[in-house]
DNA sequence: GTACCCCTGTGGTCTGACCACATGCGGTAC
DNA sequence: GTACCGCATGTGGTCAGACCACAGGGGTAC
């Protein structure tokens, strides 16, 4: 049995205390210098702890007074997931083409589920998920569970908008049948994913020879899954997503939807 | 543009170095004394970004000295996201249910990939994946790719096994698949599930009603898997595998989540 | 040649201090 | 009574310096 670290013991107990529900989501923990004589612990290893708390999206700490500073209880799984997947990305030892066709594995799965959910009418609420609060979701709720994806959708096909604006509008697009799809899990896997691969879908975006084309093309791609998704046909859905992706990455010259497509999956 | 907290240019730093490739697997980073004198930093900010780095899975800190000791680069990105996962049940805003049903996502997903490589020949090497050295893989190769799976099957099956080992050997027959898939995300994030909900699986096991009975039913449907991903049968191995877990959580009283969630963190 | 011991460098931890910041209270001017 | 202003207060952010336990390696005594 080997000797706990003294910010192992912080993490540990806050741990504890979060299973047993001491905070609630949007609470506060105690500040640093009360958590730390509460431990008895030095304020530098209450610190480290709740810095691993932050790097996980546990909590969001924040300066100053009221009720809004302190370390705030949040619900950002993404936010760990990605640093973790990001860093390791970076080191090198994570190679792109595999969180690529993870993120093709995990977008099919979320489409096609999405798609079955619909046609059973079993689509979560807009506040189904708790406060996760990642973006304001103020779309007019029209009564149909694919407004949002509509409305995101129309949004990318206004007349001169903008590569980064229309990337931004197809994640979220992309994100809201994750939604849809009703796996917090899922979707936070694959909003970290998203950012640990932001920057080479950006980089890809710039290289490619013919953007007016291509957009074109990912509209009428997006347009076909929407209405699949709308159909209820589960493996229309997640066929039409798997070659929207791959066809990208393989466009952008990322190569990583090919193995997949190798693979069958679908 | 805000400004950087100082441990975030700490570990911005270390990650472009990183990506840089100013370290490789198995090097030592400078000491957190020389790092904060070459980032103009104190020690503790340096701390903080190296707490982040571990909990993610990038490095790992020794005390010493020699060349086990510091901060040593490694490759275990199942540790921080298994982390993050479990933190965020522990905070109760992640249903365990929604970790399950990731988990036969992914489970479903490898096994079908690992039947479409075997049938192709497209298995990786034994180190192809690096120096990640999770445990020991000392099995004898015989020459077949299945050879590690169906070492651990063979243990399973030797009388008098506990329910503990059989469990371990369980998981790690899993793994084995995930490794033959060829992704190491994916290996990682299982990895990192099976970490993330180990101790509700053990309670779940303790709650069956008839051991023997069950691990009988396990052993014959770890068989079957195992025959049809060496028969190259994709849907057959995504078809069994799923029925095989889900199964398994509904006998132990898992599927619902929700109960599941109230027995653990009451 | 061998066994022992101390020197050195590592992370781990603590103490105490100061800073910037955001809030909210209380005083003040009107 | 109302509106405004400014400072007290408590928060995280950061730093400096110190001491400790630990593991290795080299020098020394035999």
């Amino acid at each position: 049995m080997t000797v706990m670290r003294t910010h192992e013991r912080v993490l540990a107990q806050i741990e504890a205390d979060l299973a047993a529900g001491r905070w609630a989501l949007g609470e506060r923990l105690p500040g640093e210098r009360a958590l730390a004589e509460e431990i008895g612990v030095s304020r530098a290893s209450v610190r480290e702890a709740v810095r691993i708390l932050e790097a996980a999206g546990i909590v969001r700490t924040a300066v100053g007074s009221g009720p809004t500073a302190g370390a705030v209880v949040i619900d950002r799984p993404a936010a760990g997931l990605g640093t973790a997947v990001r860093l390791h990305v970076a080191s090198g030892a994570l190679p792109v083409s595999d969180v690529v066709a993870t993120r093709v594995l995990l977008e099919t799965w979320a489409m096609r589920e999405a798609a079955e959910r619909v046609r059973g009418g079993r689509v979560p609420g807009e506040v189904g998920g708790g406060a996760r609060g990642d973006r304001a979701r103020d779309r007019a709720d029209d009564g149909s569970p694919l407004a949002g994806a509509r409305r995101l959708l129309a949004e990318m096909e206004e007349p001169g908008v903008s590569s980064l604006d229309f990337i931004a509008r197809d994640q979220d697009f992309h994100l809201e049948f994750a939604r849809i799809a009703g796996n917090q899990l899922v979707e936070a896997f694959m909003l970290g994913l998203r950012g640990a691969i932001g920057a080479y879908v950006a980089e890809g975006v710039s290289r490619l020879p013919d953007w007016p084309t291509t957009s074109a093309r990912l509209r009428t791609e997006h347009r076909a899954i929407l209405e699949a998704v709308a159909a209820g046909d589960g493996p229309a859905a997640e066929r039409l997503t798997r070659e929207h992706i791959e066809g990208f990455y393989a466009e952008a010259g990322l190569a990583g939807g090919t193995k997949f497509t190798e693979a069958g999956c679908g």
